[in-house]
DNA sequence: GATGTGACGACTG
DNA sequence: CCAGTCGCCACAT
């Protein structure tokens, strides 16, 4: 049988979303908290990734609503993010992307099939 | 409970 | 396009 998605944590809700970005695309932590059944809660999407450490999860697809890295400018992680994204194609520049034209829009089946939040 | 902290976001000048 | 301000909400103290 399915499991409820209402019944994972939120932080579990967060993960399964970001996991969905497709190589190649972005998203951001408004966003992922607003498909995670999580409106308001961006601050939260961080926290969730700076938790959920690494654990196979793209947490490098996940900027901020300008499209800007989140992380500390000039910080290894900051680096590490840059890196990831220009390897699967996502053009960077001065520590942005471009959200027209790499922002993820989920299709309707994923938003009815894969986002039941 | 009160208070401070954030890998945030919307607005404003 | 910055930078500052304020609102927001989960967490740690």
């Amino acid at each position: 049988m399915f499991s409820d998605p209402k019944q994972l944590s939120k932080a579990e809700r967060i993960c399964r979303v970001v996991e969905l970005i497709p190589c190649g695309q972005v998203s951001t932590y408004g966003r992922i908290a607003d498909y995670a059944g999580l409106p308001r809660r961006a601050r939260f999407v961080s926290q969730a990734l700076r938790q959920a450490g690494n654990a196979n999860i793209p947490w490098h697809r996940v900027v901020n609503s300008q499209g800007k890295i989140a992380l500390a400018v000039g910080s290894t992680e900051y680096f590490n993010q840059i890196e990831r994204l220009r390897a699967e194609a996502v053009v960077i520049n001065t520590g942005r992307v471009n959200l027209k034209q790499f922002l993820w829009q989920p299709d309707a089946a994923t938003l009815i099939f894969s986002l039941p939040f």
